[in-house]
DNA sequence: AAATACCGGTGACATAAATCAATGATTAAC
DNA sequence: GTTAATCATTGATTTATGTCACCGGTATTT
């Protein structure tokens, strides 16, 4: 069950069987059914949660009902609506599962008492929130600078995975695009071929 | 000089003042005049920055020879491009003064320094990243699902500041769109008053 | 195994925003 | 103080992408 956080974790800093031991009781494992929430709007988000098998997606609904995905978290990825995890005010994401999926969560209390015992996982968070701000801004210089197609490129050159594991209308809500967009241009790609 | 960093790290965490006199060795006073590059892509970037006066960006150019602005740093903000900086391989990002700037500039080296010789630096940098993130998530979940108009009422209404100090066009240039659809979303706005 | 939901593809049409081009207005340079 | 950049505005036109509607295939449910 802990095998894909304590290999996220050990890329970045080493720990102790001390410090894994006590690191486990500090995490809820969790499994999800397919389309089961994680978080829903309105509701607080209590947990950062990272994946041990399967894949979560959070996304925003707008007011025509359209569904937006921020992200797309398969194993090793961590997920949460951050702002409402630190300030527990209403949450702003809407997060399920898109596969069959088992997961762990941290309560922010628990996240602190793992600071205080641990001050290691300081450095741990801030390398994965380097991590996380490279892709985001890679992500949002794509969004403005390049067309649907060149967008669909980058994401099967960067995360050729996803493509397998998610259905395509997911991947359009991803790219910011819509279905019929992304077919159509898969279609002219397959003609160039 | 430093009143801009030092009021940006005691937000977050406490120092005592001889922390304080350590980390001030640590960075590089600069100034820039407006036009003037910090860093141009092709070049590895060397460094973290922080804005103490005046007003920076980070931007892309893409093939046609159109701007993507990433980042628009006011007093107080961070600026790098965080993948050559960390990586040491070559910029994709541009930086320059929007205006007349004074900056605090930290190499790797001793930002590593810093983390080594005063710990809670890295609950400063994990808690900054965190805010960034945070940005970032609004930028592109908005980018995803607002028009064009909304996202120029977004900026109005988030970063009202930005407005004054930087030039239309370079707003624009942020929000993904050209400067004639920002002015047309203006006059629009006037119209309905 | 029939019924139902889900998913991807496609045609016809609509539209937001980009592009191209020209014109003042303001600011900076000489 | 004249010249030259820089910046914002506006009209005409094009284009990429969205919207709407429908179809067939494949899972999923009962």
């Amino acid at each position: 069950m802990f095998e894909v956080l304590f290999q996220n974790v050990k890329d970045k800093i080493s720990l102790t069987s001390d410090e894994e031991e006590l690191a486990k009781t500090l995490f809820i494992p969790k499994k999800l059914k397919k389309k089961q929430y994680l978080l829903q709007q309105d509701d607080v988000c209590k947990y950062l949660t990272i994946v041990e098998k399967g894949v979560l997606r959070s996304y925003t609904v707008d007011d025509a009902g359209t569904e937006h995905i921020l992200q797309l978290a398969l194993e090793g990825h961590w997920v949460t609506d951050m702002y409402s995890f630190l300030s527990q005010e209403p949450a702003i994401y809407n997060i399920d599962a898109v596969e069959d999926s088992e997961l762990l969560l941290i309560t922010n209390r628990s996240l602190d008492e793992l600071y205080e015992k641990i001050p290691k996982f300081e450095r741990f968070f801030r390398l994965l929130g380097q991590k996380n701000i490279l892709s985001l801004q890679r992500r949002l210089t794509g969004s403005l600078s390049f067309t649907a197609e060149d967008k669909y490129l980058q994401l099967t050159k960067n995360f050729p995975d996803l493509l397998n594991r998610v259905p395509q209308h997911m991947i359009a809500s991803y790219l910011g695009i819509t279905r019929e967009t992304l077919s159509r241009i898969k279609k002219n790609l397959l003609k160039d071929h």
